[in-house]
DNA sequence: CATGAATGAGACTTCATTCAT
DNA sequence: AATGAATGAAGTCTCATTCAT
């Protein structure tokens, strides 16, 4: 819930409700919110179901929430917050690069998996903004969200661990893509997967992509 | 389906009109079904739209589709055709793998950015959908789409070309994602970008993967 | 069809088709008409159903009648024609008022389980002019199909054979009513029912209550 | 249902209010659902006709019931309770059998021709139903509707007053089925009519029959 | 004469949102 | 602060009917 970045959680609200009650109020609106958005994408949840959820009338979401977009912003922000703390928090930096992807890998599955890929399905299909439902406001997260991964790539990339032909931003969809196509898959077949195991053949995957044995980037 | 297929794309409706205007419009109702569709995703589509960007009654959407859901998988199942016989028909079988594999992702790659993307979400987040609107109907078509990358995949390791250690599952993802997340990437910010350039560094790194020169899969 | 019969059956064209195949048509149309203004009841029916059953384009429906309104009134005047003559040619005019009594009941339950009570349905609860959709045109026809049993009950009267203290019109009730209350318990609950006893019952209580042997009507 | 059986009433809606000035509202949607039901039958009533004569906004019905169907089915249970209410607490069960079955049928034609039959004809033409609107949910009522004039059949064989040589089911369509004819008579023509006349005249039309003072019933 | 095609009118229903209490 | 109640706006879909060909 991240009560250290306020500024993500709360500038929806109507007026300022600071008490306790409040806050726990917010929190609960959030995680009920996570759960729904998670369950059924943006346009299929309803404010009722979340007030349902919650045992509270419909007006009180409004109470706390400029109305169901400024909802579903903040708890995606919530649900960043808590993945990124996650990540950082886990992250060996001691050990070598591969170690340490071997860790980003197994985080990003694990926490996928568990919260549902909904919130993921969530971001990725409203997270255009055309559409003008959600739009810009996830960017940032998605850069601090991948923050830790460039980090580690350009680590990588300056201790000679990972090859330097090729741009940061392509080393990362090579990265994160093949990890979101799995969930994709899991989530649409109902497979049941061992992340432990995908994780290992995954990262040994891009560890040949990453170290570029295969002879120069360009123009093959 | 293309036109060639009427049985899939023909209404099963009240009145099943079936040729010369008829099958116009049902062209002109796939053609703009699809843009709508693309832009909007499939909830806040409406059928009130894309009558009028027709130029047309709603009603007349109705007098060749069941309805939204069905007009939805028509636009899909079209889509994946015109895409799946592009795909097919251009792809040197002759030549090496690796550069069968260029082609595959050059081709991936230009066609979503021409159509945009939209439809890529469309699927991507409506065929989960146990909630209600689509699924199941998308399964056989990204079965038919990503068969030539798996039989090129299977053809690889059958040649040695391709490592055997790993399951053909995580190597199709390990191919499909990366671009599926480029272009996310690429529509969220409104990059432009060099396919050719990214579709051979992104080759380039595949290859080191595919190849398995980082030594075994499993544990690293 | 009753040919014999026209102006009751075609004042509804448009144009005036005399042809023989015209006539099929219309008899056609008929036809199918009273089979689902049966099963449906008149809202529920649909114009396109009717063309649909009969392999006919829905506008031709319209091409023999003004509508749906005028095409479910000639279905119900061509049945009544028919039951009418059915029951007007096998009555035993010569035999007993009871026995001729016998044969109204039973020809009126057989012909009615047969012809599957929808329609009975239709006349029933369409008949109420209020709705404005069908309205006025069926009194005469049930005045016609009311005929033979009112003769028949004034010639009783003329006997002696049925009680003269109770007004034509109540016992008319007393006639139709429980055959009518039978069909639609057996449509509603689709009980088998034997015919020819639950017939010879329901005269012989019906006898009972004409002959008026409880002791005068009036006052009890 | 009546006010006091909420659980068939009140909506099993998204919100479901359920006290104070919610009642009354649901008390005056059953008032004018039952006027706008008979009037129209099932088909022809709209919701925005019932919401006009209340003076509130269409959504207000499906805050309180579930659909149009919902509703139709409250209307038809709370006037169905009403009925038999009427119908239980005047039985003059002290009296003779035909004294009883005399308030039955006055009781009866009474409360049908002030509620104007229009619920009669919506039961029993959208009863039937097996095709789709209502259905199913009458029979139970029809039973408990029914059930005091059946008690008082069998109470009369028991006791010997009544015949016994016919079944109960018989025997009540013998008494129901004239007075539905009756009535549909009366609305059909607008005739007035002198209910205590007629009432008087079917009971005795009727004690005949049920005596069965004809001879034995079968085969006559 | 028959029909393919199109549609206007209107039905039921959903839902985010507001506001007085 | 919380909510009961109400609703405007919008959406999907149906169907009798028309008309040019």
């Amino acid at each position: 819930m991240s009560a250290e970045t306020p500024s993500t959680v709360h500038p929806t609200h109507r007026r300022a409700p600071a008490s306790a009650k409040s806050e726990q109020r917010i929190r609960d609106l959030l995680r009920v919110g996570r759960e729904v958005f998670a369950e059924k994408g943006y346009e299929r949840a309803t404010t009722t179901e979340i007030a349902q959820r919650l045992g509270v009338s419909e007006a009180t979401v409004f109470t706390y929430f400029h109305g169901k977009r400024a909802l579903c912003v903040a708890v995606i922000s919530d649900w960043y917050d808590e993945i990124i703390a996650t990540m950082q928090d886990g992250l060996p930096r001691e050990q070598p690069i591969r170690a340490q992807l071997h860790y980003l890998v197994q985080t990003h599955l694990r926490v996928f998996l568990v919260q549902g890929t909904g919130l993921c399905a969530l971001v990725l299909s409203e997270g255009r903004s055309k559409g003008q439902a959600l739009g810009e406001s996830f960017l940032p997260l998605q850069r601090r969200y991948t923050a830790p991964l460039m980090d580690l790539l350009a680590r990588g990339q300056a201790s000679g661990e990972i090859r330097r032909d090729v741009s940061l931003r392509l080393l990362r969809s090579v990265v994160l893509g093949p990890m979101e196509h799995l969930l994709w898959e899991v989530v649409a077949q109902d497979k049941p997967t061992d992340i432990e195991a995908v994780s290992a053949d995954l990262v040994a995957l891009l560890w040949s992509a990453l170290q570029g044995t295969g002879g120069p980037a360009s123009r093959g």
